[in-house]
DNA sequence: AGCTAATCGAGACGGTACGTCGAGTCTTACC
DNA sequence: GGTAAGACTCGACGTACCGTCTCGATTAGCT
């Protein structure tokens, strides 16, 4: 829960000095202005004058919480995505079937421009910043990467799935090359190549095999 | 072997303009620039001012040839690294063995700081720049995946690998994974997580699996 | 008293937005590095970046408050001069030898050499530009003169100039030989091209000639 | 006849080498671009990659026979001008109307567009180049005065004009109030304003006065 | 008529300065 | 004391020209 990259509190959280007199409103209308501003025009052209005069709010105000327009930008992108994610994977018992639901929901997602520009933001500011970058990971993509780790350890119990499998690995072996194709345009994201995937990755995944 | 990014010709070559006669000397030393300092600063503060003065070049002379610092350093990063991909994968008929050793070699590769600063920067330009996405992919992710590819349908015509799978999917499942752990930095690549990966993704490919 | 130039209103003057906050230490700074440069450099080879780097100021500053170098020398000349000619020509009864004396001051001061370089440049910049050249002559050239008229209209009320002169086109008669000889450089200004010029100016307005 | 500011003699004249193989095509484009652009965009954005590539010409070809832009314009402005100006006041017997007469011509001269903006840049890049000034004066201004002069002489020989006066300076005291007027912008060159000056000046130099 | 060297158009080169943008810091006035 | 506003220094941007320097390709004058 602790925000790693800004050192903010939510009003009313057991800091130091109990309540810092922080403007909810204007972190509201930062956190807004960053993504709406990241969709127009672009990471590299958002800059935190943008951000500040979209807002409505002094430069100072940003840079007072904020380290970073990455750090806003994470702040901004995490808020919608928090909840989300903390629902675990289905698990009718047919394991292939609930891979390739949840992952063609994802491809759906990952192909939405409004969701393009700050994640792909995020996931390569991250390769310049180790800082930022295991911000993103531990907030965006380590969660995301632990509910198929669970199911698929939920499928190794119920002997769906070879007991040697590293289910971390086997995981990244489905992911992984999801995400890069995206990250890189190496590739379309569409329901057959999820299909495919999630097939090719579950045959070595099999008991006996 | 075009040069996408930048509108040169080697001196020679055919082009409406026969020669522009362009200072391979300044050439050089740009690239040669670029690559010391991306690893001495990193990306972020590589500036076009910065690989001129060190050059000993205008900075005209580097926008006259190049639209951006990442092509720029794409150009310097490829200049290295062409020829070394063209040779292909060892075949020695034991698949897994020449995939844990080649992967080993790139992990020592991937290791190594001064190819990493570069290179990660290149991956991040990419991603907020489709057209130099492209040129990345074409001339540096492509050629690496292809290799594997090729070993692996060899593999398929040998009888080691099922006929059904698909190899590109299957390079794909054992580059993507090891990449985005280097380029998210989710963990080490070690030669465990190499065997492991390799191994893995086998099981998945044997005939009959 | 209001200037032309420069947009800047003097801390606690009535604006629309009540002080603009201008930092009086660079202001100063500014019009200091201008004189000093011009003097070394000349006129030509003053720039914005020179003066800024003398004045220890970022070229925004200067930017924001005046328009060009140019601008920025007539405030620097302009501040040192204001003052001076507010108090008119001597009237000791005796026209030419009011006039002689004041010319001959003249002449000193335009042979000095800290005084050329600036007044040089800003009349030639503001003969291809016209509104610097407005401001030129409004602040500068236009106050001379008045004086010169001032005077004359007085010998023309005391009967010593014939009352249907023209005492502005008089003036000119004074003054515009005087300055056209240093500007071009067409002959010295001496004292006794002064007198030489004072005498025959004075014979045609005598009363009765 | 020398031309002081550009080496170049022309073809058949005596110079060390007696015949420079110098393209008079070249040279007339160089001197009619340098021309129609200084009225077209001034003579601050004029520049010799501008009149190279109006011309049609290689920059080096200006270079190799003028040292400034300054030095095209004034030969080329000169070029124009040569002719005209030797051929002398008339002499009615009337100073006063030949005066008035040809001050008028001039007056309509200089407040023509094309004729504008060539002079007014000599007349004040020479303010900051004294050998550019030396030229401009030579070729340009003393000419112009020198035949003033000679027509006050012949009337101080005839009597019109008092043996005593500086013909020099009288002409100054006619010339430069109306070349001042025109330079600075302090007032329009009309036909009253020239007559009022004439007369003016004419009073101070009448016999006896 | 052919030779040869100066001159030509073209434009790349190392530089300097331009005028603009944004970063991050600081100051002022308001609430 | 947090805030909106915005001036400040600083560094880099991408552009425009500078004056110098090659490149072939004319081309003029001499042999």
């Amino acid at each position: 829960m602790a925000n790693k990259t800004a050192p903010d509190s939510p009003p009313g959280s057991a800091g130091g000095t109990p309540t810092r007199r922080r403007s909810e409103r204007s972190r509201r209308a930062i956190l807004d202005a960053s993504l709406a501003l990241v969709g127009e025009v672009g990471y590299d052209k958002l800059t935190i004058e943008g951000i500040a005069s979209r807002a409505g709010v002094g430069k100072q105000t940003i840079y007072r919480w904020w380290p970073s327009k990455a750090a806003v930008l994470l702040d901004a992108f995490t808020a919608d995505v928090d909840e989300y994610s903390a629902q675990g994977l289905p698990d009718t018992g047919d394991l292939a079937a609930d891979l390739k639901l949840v992952l063609r929901a994802t491809a759906d997602e990952f192909n939405d421009p409004a969701f393009q520009a700050p994640y792909r933001a995020l996931a390569v500011a991250g390769a310049n910043d180790a800082e930022l970058s295991r911000a993103f990971v531990d907030r965006l993509l380590e969660p995301g990467i632990r509910v198929y780790v669970d199911r698929l350890r939920a499928a190794q119990e119920a002997g769906e799935v070879a007991a040697d499998v590293d289910t971390r690995v086997a995981a990244e072996m489905l992911l992984s090359p999801f995400s890069q194709r995206w990250l890189m345009r190496t590739g379309e994201l569409t329901y057959d190549y999820v299909d495919t995937l999630v097939d090719l990755v579950l045959r070595g995944l099999r008991p006996g095999s």
